[in-house]
DNA sequence: GTGAATGCAAACTCTTTGCATGACT
DNA sequence: AGTCATGCAAAGAGTTTGCATTCAC
């Protein structure tokens, strides 16, 4: 799933002089197996399961993450638990947004042109310039209702 | 600054059975004296700074924080640097948003109608109930660009 | 007097950093 | 060979919790 984001990354870090890192690409490909966002420790155990639990050290998946956040590869997250989130930003610039219950903690996704279209215009009459935006709601989930 | 807040939050405290705690409602006249969100450590440096340096713990600051919280009477929120904000949720329930600027990390605010209204909308459609919203914008500041 | 609230310190969680070892070019 | 990358362990930062003391009712 997104394989054309793994890709993609893997160019961009090679474009910007990284060399090939066992621990680092392995990051990519499990942020690429995720449809949404991962906290860093979800990334870890989706390593150690896959690939019959090599060892890569938690520190190894937060730096490779900085590296891809500079890289403007993935962008983090915060939905309210207090732990950073991950997610592939997809080169077409097309995203989403996140629903989060507050009842069980599932993040959920969605995307909305309209909401997009007003971030754009509200965006514009600020003295600052905009480069990205997140937004977060919050609620109860079917499940929990 | 906001001292109809303060009022509420007081009544409030006391209507759900909390008897009047010293350290509690320094932390509400303090939010009161905040018109944007405000870290713990922050809010502790306000109380720290005024009544002459009352030693007020840490500790009481977050309790009394989550307190709040529970009652509805403040929002908490998450910039992006891995520390929680808490604002004054005013009873009207107008509110406003946040702009962080990437470079110095200072925090603005904003609000929007036509924004609020597209939020109103996308949240009819999703099959969560939704209570809340936080919107983050990103960006550069006058001063640092 | 009873139970809630407080301060302090210790514990905990998430994240970053130092350092010696191993890997890529 | 010369770096860059990695794992581990230790250090940091923010937040929470345990506990004895103080305070409100």
């Amino acid at each position: 799933m997104e394989d054309a984001w793994r890709a993609h990354a893997l160019a961009e870090l090679h474009r910007s002089g990284h060399r090939s890192a066992a621990a680092r690409e392995r990051v990519v490909a499990a942020l690429a197996g995720r449809d949404c966002c991962a906290t860093a420790a979800d990334l870890a155990d989706d390593l150690r399961r896959s690939d019959g639990g090599a060892r890569i050290g938690i520190a190894s998946v937060y730096r490779a993450l900085e590296l891809l956040l500079r890289l403007g590869l993935v962008r983090r997250l915060e939905v309210g638990d207090g732990t950073a989130r991950y997610e592939a930003a997809l080169p077409s610039g097309r995203h989403h947004h996140h629903v989060v219950c507050g009842s069980c903690g599932r993040v959920a996704q969605f995307s909305d042109e309209p909401l997009e279209q007003a971030i754009g215009h509200l965006s514009a009459r600020l003295d600052f310039t905009i480069e990205a935006h997140d937004v977060v709601l919050r609620g109860t989930c079917p499940a929990c209702r």
